[in-house]
DNA sequence: CGCGTTTTGTGATTGTAGTCACAACCGGAG
DNA sequence: CTCCGGTTGTGACTACAATCACAAAACGCG
C-alpha cells in the first residue's frame, strides 16, 4: 500500500469532512517508524513535539504516583492516535509516558508543521476539535471508573465498556489502568466465576 | 456595567486573539441568569444545549457511583465556563451534573446557535480549542489525584496544586471530589497539624 | 439572643485491599 | 523435551479506609 494513502484510507469514515487532498497533505509530512515493545513514543519530562497515528501495535499512557508507582491513565490501539497535548501545548516536560506494548508501526508528525495548515484547512482544526472531544471523553470514562470502589465493580465495568482492553491487555497492567494491586484484579476476577 | 461588554472585559486577557467584536457577538446572544444555592445548571439525564459563563458564584460537577453515591468530577468559579460538551455532542443524557454552590450569576448561551459563527470567525473555533485543553488539562489533574492511595496525599496534593478550592469549597464537597469519606478526610487534615 | 439545620470532628468496629512470599502456569528459544 | 523469563493465581497477614453513631461546632434566621 502507497504510505501517501494510509491516513485517507483509514480516517475517511471516521472524519468525513476533510478531503482526501487534505489528509494528503498531512501524509507527506509525516514518517513511518517502527517502535519495538518497550520502547517509549514519548519519555517521562520531554517536551511533546510529535503527535502520531496508530497503524499497528498497541500502546499504554503511564504516569508515576507519589510512591513512584507506574500507573495506566489511557490505552491506545490501531487507527488511535498518539499524543500528549498538554505537553505540547504548554511545551512543558511530560508527566507522561507512552510505551509500545508490542511492537507497533506508527505514521508520526512533527506537530509545529501542523500549525500552519490550520489557517488554510478549517476541516483540520475541526478534526483537532474532535480529537480533543475523544480524548476528553476516554477521561471522563476513567474518572468514572475510579469512582467505583471495589475491584469487582471496576472491572465489571471495564468488560461492559471496553471488552477490547480486556481482550488484549495483560491483566497486570489493567490492574495498573483500574488502580488497583493485580492480586485484587485477579480475586475479583475469581469472584466472577462463581 | 452594561452587560454586553462583560464577556469581553473578562476574557480578552485569556483568549487575547478574540476581538471586542467578536465578543459582542456572543453578548448578544446570551442571556443573565441568576441561579440559587443547590439548583442545577444541568441535570442528571437531560440533553445538554447551553453553555455558560460564571459572573459570580460556584459550581460542582457531580456523577452518581454504582451505589448512587454522589461524586465531584470538577468545580468551577467565577470567570470559568460551564459545559457538558459530550452531552451535547453525542446528544446524549447527561450523566453529569452542574449544581451551584452558592447564589450565582451566569451568562447563559444556546450552544446551537455559536455554529454558524465558527465559519466566519475561526478565533471563536480557537477559543472553543483551549477550552477543550483546559478541560482535558483539569481532568489530568483530577485522574493523577486518584492514583494517591492515602486521603492524605490526595488532600496535600489539592492544597498544593489548588489551594483556592481548598479555601471556598466545604469539607464534606471536598472529600467528594477526592473521592474518599468525609471522616477520611477530616482525619488526614489531623494528621497534617500534628 | 436562642433555635434548628448543616457541617465537621471523633470513637469503635468491620471489611477488605495492599503487601509479601511463593507456587503454578505459559510461551518461546535452544 | 527442558530451561527460562514473564505472567498469573493463592494464602497469610496487616493496615487503614468505610461505615455507623454520636458529639461538637458553625451558621443562618427569626
Amino acid at each position: 500500500m502507497k504510505q501517501e494513502l494510509q491516513l485517507y484510507q483509514r480516517l475517511q469514515k471516521k472524519y468525513p469532512r476533510v478531503t482526501e487532498e487534505e489528509w494528503r497533505l498531512l501524509d507527506v509530512m509525516a514518517s513511518v517508524k517502527h517502535i519495538k515493545k518497550g520502547d517509549a513514543f514519548l519519555k517521562y519530562g520531554k517536551v511533546a513535539r510529535f503527535s502520531a497515528f496508530v497503524i499497528s501495535g498497541s500502546f499504554k499512557y503511564t504516569i508515576l504516583d507519589e510512591d513512584s508507582q507506574e500507573k495506566i491513565i489511557k490505552f491506545a490501539f490501531a487507527d488511535d492516535f498518539l499524543a500528549n497535548c498538554e505537553s505540547y501545548n504548554k511545551k512543558a516536560p511530560s508527566a507522561v509516558s507512552i510505551v509500545a506494548l508490542e511492537d507497533a508501526v506508527i505514521l508520526r508528525i512533527n506537530i509545529k508543521k501542523m500549525q500552519p495548515l490550520y489557517n488554510l484547512h478549517m476541516n483540520l482544526l475541526h478534526v483537532n476539535l474532535q480529537l480533543y472531544q475523544e480524548i476528553s471523553e476516554q477521561q471522563s470514562e476513567h474518572q468514572y471508573l475510579l469512582s467505583l470502589k471495589s475491584p469487582l465493580q471496576r472491572y465489571r465495568y471495564l468488560m461492559e465498556r471496553r471488552p477490547a482492553i480486556i481482550q488484549k491487555i495483560s491483566l497486570t497492567n489493567i490492574a495498573r489502568y483500574l488502580y488497583i494491586s493485580r492480586e485484587a484484579l485477579s480475586r475479583a476476577r475469581l469472584s466472577l466465576l462463581k
